[in-house]
RNA sequence: GCCGGGGUAGGGUAGCGGUUAUCCUGUAGCCCUGUGGAGGCUACGAUUCGAGUUCGAUUCUCGAUCCCGGCCCCA
């Protein structure tokens, strides 16, 4: 009964684990080297603390259960929330701001397609404590600089949501909830059809429709002469200001909404070519979550990069172990693991566990690509050394096991 | 939840209402019992699952399931 792998998930085999944990780790060393700490918190959550977030009706892209204790629960499907309740309950005492990262798996109940699986991971920055533009920047930077160094070119496209907030504060919040996510998903048919049914002024709706479509250059002055020389302008303009110092390249896009309401000023995405329709894979922005989760009125900001999309388009390999095989015949078998032994502090080493002969050793070890195989046999065990073969030229010499470590253990 | 395309040895393919086939790879053995990469031969190994039509289904029909792409959604 052969049993397959549960729809939306993969399994890695060890070529594509290797390049998938070396990516990781550049990517760990560039938070690390920014000043973040990483973090784990549990791969099972309350389901309260995402209903509390997002609302109940993400219950049905979840993976929840109840556990044998009568306890709703659920794979958690994004860390930023688990990442708040942490902080809210063991950290707020922290010397601010709390720099933290985690490359973590999330599950979401949805129907898998390009990009797009059950079990996912997702690695994510949150800088807690500091509503400054300097905060915002150093984020947006870190995404950008983690895509680098992967070799990944991605578009980042920046807005601060405070400047069309402003534009809609006359309306009810709820009105300015439905319209940020008619915006975020681009509906302009939607959205003509809600500034209809709610009697927006005509002047909000001009100016809003024309806000949401100013991107690139020039678009901030453009925005300036819209609405005003409000202070989420400047706060906007500061923050391009630092980005330009990183030498980031950005495109200002006020149409960049995020559809959710914890947002509270800067947001970002960034596209990746190469992925289809699911191509972002970065999504990140101050918000404000701590109080929801009964913490103090302590702002944020993050961004959760898409590990799996990532790794679609890059193309870092990770370097090859290179493996040294020993071959030994029957009556030296002893010799070889002890051999073994003392060598694998400094190499990989593998030895004959197939009782194969002397030629059938020699062909496993180029075929699993050894660059050097060490011989061992009555000869060697004799003289108390033991032959050591380069595979690529040919050459083999009789040495001592020290002299081995010498010759190969710094290659490693 | 919706739409389209798929599922044939471990991997890649072709085929077809009548004992499927082929390439790569793996393992074991042999040609070849202390020196590998080549080649040859032999063996092992698959029609996603279930129901229906049929004398007979891998093929046709229906359902399920999984994969791929898209919609919805995307915290």
């Amino acid at each position: 009964m052969k049993i397959s792998k549960p729809r939306g998930t993969r399994d890695f085999l060890p070529q594509d684990t290797k390049k998938r944990r070396n990516v990781e780790n550049i990517l760990r060393q560039v938070v690390r080297n920014w000043g973040f700490n990483e973090i784990i918190t549990p791969t099972f959550e309350n389901l309260e603390l995402f209903t509390l977030k997002s609302g109940e009706g993400i219950i049905g892209e979840l993976y929840n259960f109840r556990d044998k204790g009568d306890r709703e629960m659920t794979l958690r499907p994004e860390l930023t929330a688990p990442v708040m309740r942490m902080y809210v309950n063991e950290m707020q005492a922290y010397q601010q701001p709390v720099k933290l990262f985690y490359f973590e798996n999330c599950f979401r109940y949805e129907r898998p397609q390009k990009g797009r699986f059950r079990e996912f991971w997702q690695f994510g920055v949150e800088l807690i404590g500091s509503t400054n533009a300097e905060a915002d920047a150093e984020v947006i930077a870190l995404a950008t600089e983690m895509l680098r160094s992967a070799g990944i070119k991605g578009d980042l496209h920046v807005n601060n949501l405070g400047v069309i907030r402003h534009l809609l504060s006359v309306l009810e919040p709820e009105q300015q909830s439905r319209i940020m996510r008619l915006v975020d998903k681009k509906d302009d048919v939607g959205l003509d059809e809600l500034l209809e049914e709610i009697d927006a002024p005509a002047d909000l709706r001009m100016k809003l429709l024309e806000l949401i479509c100013l991107t690139g250059e020039g678009a901030i002055a453009k925005a300036r002469d819209l609405i005003g020389n409000i202070p989420e302008i400047e706060a906007f303009q500061e923050l391009l200001s630092i980005l330009d110092i990183y030498g980031v390249e950005y495109t200002i896009d006020f149409g960049i909404a995020r559809g959710l309401d914890y947002y509270t000023g800067t947001v970002f995405e960034i596209y990746a070519e190469g992925l289809g329709a699911q191509n972002q894979v970065c999504g990140g922005g101050s918000y404000q979550l701590i109080k929801l989760f009964g913490g103090g009125d302590v702002p944020s900001t993050g961004f959760g990069l898409g590990f799996d999309r990532i790794m679609e388009v890059c193309e870092i390999q990770a370097p090859d172990d290179i493996p040294v095989v020993i071959i030994a015949k029957d009556s030296t078998r002893t010799d070889a693991l002890k051999t073994a032994i003392r060598l694998r502090p400094h190499m990989p080493v593998y030895t004959d566990l197939m009782k194969r002969n002397f030629k059938a050793q020699l062909s496993y070890a180029n075929n699993i690509g050894s660059s050097h195989v060490i011989i061992i046999g009555e000869q060697e065990v004799e003289a108390g050394k033991v032959t050591l073969k380069n595979m690529t030229t040919g050459e083999q010499e009789l040495l001592s096991i020290d002299e081995v470590i010498l010759e190969l253990g710094h290659k490693q």
